[in-house]
DNA sequence: GCAAAATATGACTTAGTGGTCACAATTTTG
DNA sequence: CAAAATTGTGACCACTAAGTCATATTTTGC
C-alpha cells in the first residue's frame, strides 16, 4: 500500500504521477519499467516516489489495483444470469470492455499489458498468485455452465477453464499480431487501444466464439 | 554464427559449454541469463566465451540452432500423408516429442522454455520473426486440411492457425502449471522434462484434440 | 511570525550486466 | 627448439537499475 504520504498529494499531482507510471508499465514489462526515466519525465526527485511507495512493487500494484476498480465499473453488473448461454455473456464482457477502453485508455493500455508485465521474473510469485485466482474463476464459471447442462462434462474442468481463459488472453494477442495495433503511439496521444479497431476486436470475438462454442458447448 | 575458434575445440571443451549455457537459457529468460555466472560456473574466463561468439546473441542463436537440429531427427519424417486426419498426426508430434525429451533432456529443456525466452524485451525482433515463420507453417497446414475438406472454411486462416499453435503451447503451459513440472530441479539431475509425467501429457494432448478436433473439423 | 512537522531533493551506494583488450600461456609451425 | 600463431585471461569500462539518507524546502499549527 502507498504510503499516507502519497494519499494526502493534490488530486492534480496524483494524477501527474499515476498517469506517468500508468504510460510506463503500459510500454514496458515490470523489470524494464524503469523509475528513474519517469522521474526524469516528471521532473521530480527519485526520493520523492520513495516518499509515497515502499517500493517498485508497491507502486505497481497500486497501479493494478486502481486500473481494475476502474475497469470493475464497467463489467461488474454484467451477470450470466442475464444472458442466454455464456457466449452471449462472453461477447458482453468484450463489448463492455471497449466502453471502458474508449473512456480510460490509459489504464486500458495497462491492463492490455498486464498479462506481459507480469511474465517478468521478479514478480513471478505475484504472476502465480494471478493465475492461480484467474483460473479458479474461470473454473467456477465453467463448472456453472456444465451443471446446467450447457457444457460437455467430459473433460477436466480445470482444462476447461485453463482453455476458456487463455483464448480470451489469445483474442488481445492477436488483434496485436493482426491488426497492427500500435500501443506506443496510441499511449502518447491518449488514445485507447483499440481506437477505429473496435469492429474487428468485435469480429475477431465472435470468431473465437465461434471456435469455443463448437468445443464447449454439449449440444451444438 | 560462433567464430573459427569455437569449432577448432576440443569435442569435451565444447560440448561442456554448450551444456552450461542451453541450462542457464532453460532455467531464465534471455535477458536474465547471465554470461557472467556461467563462466563462473565452468571456471573459465569470459574473455573465452567472447573469443567463440560473437556477442550473446550469437551464443543463444546458436544454441536455438543446435537444439532444433536434434529435435528435427525426431519429427522430420512425421509426414502429414501418412496419417488419416490431422489430429492423429497432430498427436504423433507430441509422442515424438517425448521421444525426443527423453534422450535429449538439455535440449528439450531448452526448446521447452524457448518461448518464455524469447519473450524478453532485448530480443523483440528475434522473437517477430519467429512467430511470423511458425504462423506461416501453420497456416500452411491449415490451408491444406481446408482444401482437402478436413477442416471447416468458415473462419480465416490466420485465425485457425494462429489458435492452433497457440494451443500447443498452452498443453506445455498447463502441464507446467498442473502438474507442477520442477525444470530446475530436472535439469540439474539432468532429467527429461516430462520424466514421470509422458502418460499426463498425452492424456493431456488428446483432451486438447478432443477440444480442437470439435472446432477445427468440418464434420464431426 | 515562528517553530515544528511534513515533504522534496539528488548525490550516493550497492549490485548487476555485456563487452573489451593488453597481456599471458599454450600450441603449432618450419 | 625458437618463432609465430592461436587461445586463454581477468581487470576494467560503460551503463543502468532500485533504493537510501542527510539536507533543504515547504506547509502547517499556534
Amino acid at each position: 500500500m502507498p504510503k499516507d504520504t502519497f494519499f494526502k498529494l493534490k488530486e492534480d499531482k496524483k494524477r501527474k504521477l499515476t498517469e506517468a507510471f500508468l504510460r510506463e508499465f503500459s510500454l514496458k514489462s515490470y523489470d524494464e519499467a524503469s523509475i528513474t526515466s519517469v522521474v526524469k519525465e516528471l521532473g521530480i526527485a527519485k526520493g520523492s516516489v520513495y516518499q509515497y511507495f515502499n517500493d517498485k512493487l508497491d507502486l505497481f500494484m497500486y497501479l493494478v489495483g486502481e486500473s481494475s476498480k476502474v475497469k470493475q465499473q464497467y463489467v461488474a453488473e454484467i451477470k450470466r444470469e442475464d444472458f442466454d448461454d455464456y457466449w452471449a455473456f462472453f461477447r458482453k464482457l468484450f463489448s463492455e470492455g471497449v466502453k471502458f477502453d474508449l473512456e480510460n485508455p490509459l489504464e486500458s493500455h495497462f491492463l492490455h499489458n498486464l498479462p506481459n508485465n507480469l511474465n517478468s521474473p521478479s514478480i513471478k510469485q505475484i504472476y502465480d498468485q494471478f493465475l492461480n485466482q484467474i483460473t479458479s474463476a474461470f473454473e467456477s464459471m465453467v463448472q456453472y455452465e456444465i451443471d446446467k447442462g450447457y457444457f460437455r462434462d467430459d473433460l477436466p474442468v480445470k482444462t476447461m477453464a485453463f482453455f476458456l481463459y487463455k483464448s480470451s488472453l489469445l483474442i488481445m494477442e492477436q488483434m496485436e499480431l493482426f491488426e497492427g495495433l500500435s500501443p506506443a503511439k496510441s499511449i502518447i496521444n491518449k488514445e485507447p487501444v483499440y481506437k477505429g479497431k473496435v469492429d474487428a476486436l468485435m469480429k475477431t470475438v465472435d470468431n473465437y466464439i465461434i471456435i469455443l462454442k463448437k468445443s464447449f458447448d454439449k449440444i451444438n
